[in-house]
DNA sequence: TTAAAGGTATGAAATTTTTCGTACGAAAAA
DNA sequence: TTTTTCGTACGAAAAATTTCATACCTTTAA
């Protein structure tokens, strides 16, 4: 039953993503309104299917819900910018050892970043340094 | 059978992608010595594992080989940059919607990026823009 | 009170990913 | 030549992920 580290903190795959995604974006919600969302944006998938993965998130830590009713409420047990700061993380890890500035060579190198966003990279990046100036 | 779609180019696994930063990094090699390599860097795996997991990549068409010596020799199918890109678009759209500068604030918010990446970054984005000068 | 609708729980199947054992051939060392 | 070493091929087990069928309970509508 090996499934989780306490230092390797929940890693969501792809579907859960979805999930969480859903949940973050709707709020605590019903499997139904769940199911119903990712049918709509994403592809068919049965009602049981999302059921038993949000039971499982549940017993894994990613989900907490509400039981008072009988139509449980499950909302993502983590914040939206935590864990996909951690998933972030690890991506950078994986892919370039840990380098954020390699990350945005790539991604300012990849055409599609526009003049508007590295504006707003910009000015992000200015905010930051005049926020921690006291040493080097 | 099914694997590939076509209009779905190889997504490497986590495991895969190890190999394959091996490869990126040291040049057409031999399964001992990409094994050797993830058992320094990385953890214990057997050989046979480690060549299991290339063959697979070669059937998946991830890797090409030099059948011509016993010795196989395996390289990356694709360039670092252009793999690496794709999956950075792919984790990108299902992360933050597509939105490069999303990405930014979420990296840079978090704690540990140094102040010499920052500065890295800045000067990268000082690059881009006198790079594309013209206008808006 | 019964039937229908809609919910959860659960076991298990189907896939995918990862790992390893065994067989066997070629090359190098004894 | 014989043995040992080092390689590939291959089947399959193990694990992890994803999906679905079935059972069964509660609420609502006939």
């Amino acid at each position: 039953m090996k499934r989780q580290n306490s230092h390797t903190p929940a890693e969501p795959t792809r579907s859960e993503l979805e999930i969480l995604q859903v949940l973050w974006k709707n709020g605590p919600s019903t499997v139904r309104f769940v199911n119903d969302q990712l049918n709509e944006q994403k592809r068919a998938v049965q009602y049981t299917s999302t059921l038993k993965l949000m039971q499982i998130m549940f017993e894994k830590g990613l989900l907490k819900r509400d039981e008072s009713s009988m139509k449980h409420i499950y909302s993502a047990a983590t914040e939206e910018q935590k864990t996909k700061g951690l998933l972030l993380d690890r991506f950078v890890d994986a892919l370039y050892n840990g380098s954020a500035s390699s990350l945005m060579m790539q991604l300012l190198g990849n055409k599609k970043t526009s003049k508007k966003e590295l504006e707003e990279i910009r000015e992000l990046l200015n905010r930051l340094e005049s926020g921690n100036d006291k040493q080097s």
